[in-house]
DNA sequence: TATTAGCAGTCGAATTAAAGGAGTGCTAAA
DNA sequence: TTTAGCACTCCTTTAATTCGACTGCTAATA
């Protein structure tokens, strides 16, 4: 494929990304390749399709990229820069508000990204379950409730309420709080477990019915931290591919499908963009949009994962360039700001 | 208006929320009454029209209800007895669910109500900053980060984490502790703020900077809890009205809006069912819908507030029975099983 | 051999015309 | 007061037509 195959190919991506509409051989000329003969478009633009890189809606139509040419377009045709200083200064402003919480980071980062390039964005945060226990501390809230508090070695903490049918006491709530942290301190968080619970109970001689309420309230927290931030969800819907009711409802639908989304963004690897064009995705409601996903990480301090959906022809440049930058503040942050996080 | 006419206008509102088109004077004597001709059918919606009850779309089309023909079948013509023994035996299971925090169950009862109705819906704690406070707690997690829990009488607790730039002492701790408990216990949330921190300062002379943070945190925290649930936000997107790419627009928008949404829940009035339709929606963007919004409270106890939005032709009569029974469960649960929420 | 001008042919989108039918309102009779 | 019957309205659907933006191909040109 020659230079001006190339270049033909990527002024159709741009102008179909741009326009939502086929491209023509005369488009091409006027607003890409000056210098040339719309004929002579004509005849790459058949060869592209030859070799399947766009596609005719019918007969007459301009062209439109295939999913095999937009592949060729992020991987080869593409520069990541495709970022303003208006914008670089805006999210380092957003990023720079000082954070009490991972989550907290998470959020603010999921609404920055979907801010600037207009597209819906979801994310998660760091898996608790792999994280080693800094420590346990269990407060007492009344003489049948408890608050556990769970610190992580990588700074994360979480805490959830527990409530018991009987009282308990002040020493033994010590005692808990003792055993928990010799037992676990160090230990990854799913050690949190039925074998646990048999081991507590030998231990300690207290009713079972208390501390199998611990240890499943405990379990129920860490599940729970499997969240989806969600941000711009109404912000693709101003674009042409939305016009059809089909394509709406699966992209609503989609969105409501947490387990999907985090399927999705659990699959991502460290540090490596990943994306997903059209059919690539395994879902099939994804058809027709493309997903990028990025798992930020700082040494094998995991930060989450953010995701990007909206339509196959999506600003990839955009998106991707804002993704680098990101993850570039948030190593920065994360390596002068210590470990605390 | 005789009585016939209240019942072709009954029948009217009930054929419109059922097929949402246009009713002819047939339909009425074929499906309701079928005793009397649609000659005489149509001189009675001739009436209906004059006095603003029913619209036609067009000169030749069959009648829609107006506004006013709404209000006047909400307020005289609607019984509640709109639910079946199966959805009666479905909400008993999910409300059964034992809760560890009110808001939790404002989330259960949110899906459920949702499941039931097909309709959107929004809900809002109860309002935390006018509670009393019941305790505080500081829980030190490290020598530059606490966690501060409160306790309210209504016995919601609410926690948060607060950073500092600088150590803390275990013996500062405690000594905050105490203050805040002796200022605080059983005033309102709402008494933390700019005095209290100069009063605290005053007593303890610690660095300004950590009782600045704590009580910044705090009123952070108090404001959080302003937080909406939301389930079912697609469940209107199978109605005809959203073949209107604007209808549906608005309708995203305004679920969107979180402000908007707060402000109308936070408008109810305890133990009351309140009903805007179409224009009566203080927001312009509402005026394709009809919001039904409920505040639970036992006693002087407030549950929070739940709202169902839906197209004006809502099936009225269901959702009112619906948050009528969800209003007397949550009534008998909180009776019997004590103060503890 | 690569490029280009020119033109026939295709097909979707927009416009117009016509037909069909679901309703109403009104009149006059029961 | 109710009802049958009929003229009239206007939306909806379908079909026919026009319009124009494309392409592909051929033949000429550099």
């Amino acid at each position: 494929m020659d230079e001006r195959k190339k270049k033909i190919l990527r002024a159709i991506v741009d102008e179909y990304i741009e326009t939502a509409e086929p491209v023509s051989s005369n488009t091409i000329v006027q607003k890409y390749e000056p210098n040339i003969s719309s004929a002579t478009v004509r005849n790459d633009m058949a060869e592209l399709e030859k070799i399947g890189y766009i596609e005719k809606t019918h007969t007459s139509s301009g062209r439109v990229p295939s999913a095999k040419g937009y592949r060729l377009y992020v991987d080869e045709l593409l520069k990541y820069d495709d970022i303003s200083l208006e914008e670089i200064k805006y999210i380092g402003d957003k990023l720079e508000t000082k954070v009490n919480q991972l989550e907290e980071l998470t959020r603010i980062t999921t609404s920055t990204i979907s801010e600037i390039t207009h597209y819906t964005t979801v994310s998660v945060g760091p898996e608790s379950s792999k994280q080693n226990i800094e420590e346990i501390k269990f407060v007492m809230l009344g003489a049948r409730m408890l608050m556990a508090i769970i610190v992580t070695e990588l700074g994360i903490i979480k805490e959830t309420i527990i409530k018991f049918d009987e009282d308990i006491t002040q020493e033994q709530v010590d005692a808990l709080t003792n055993l928990f942290n010799s037992k676990l301190k160090g230990k990854s968080l799913d050690m949190i477990d039925k074998p646990l619970e048999e081991y507590i109970f030998n231990e300690l001689h207290y009713s079972i019915n208390i501390i199998k309420t611990i240890i499943e309230e405990i379990k129920k927290m860490i599940k729970d931290d499997e969240r989806l931030y969600l941000e711009g969800r109404n912000k693709n819907f101003d674009l042409p591919e939305f016009k059809s009711l089909d394509v709406a409802r699966n992209f609503i639908n989609i969105l409501d499908e947490n387990d999907t989304m985090l399927d999705i963004l659990k699959s991502g690897v460290a540090d490596d963009i990943q994306i997903f064009i059209g059919d690539e995705n395994k879902n099939e409601e994804l058809k027709d949009f493309s997903v990028i996903t990025f798992k930020h990480s700082v040494g094998n301090k995991d930060l989450g994962t953010i995701g990007i959906i909206g339509p196959k022809r999506m600003n990839y440049s955009k998106v991707i360039s804002v993704m680098k930058y990101i993850n570039r503040i948030l190593n920065n942050n994360n390596d002068t700001n210590g470990k605390e996080g």
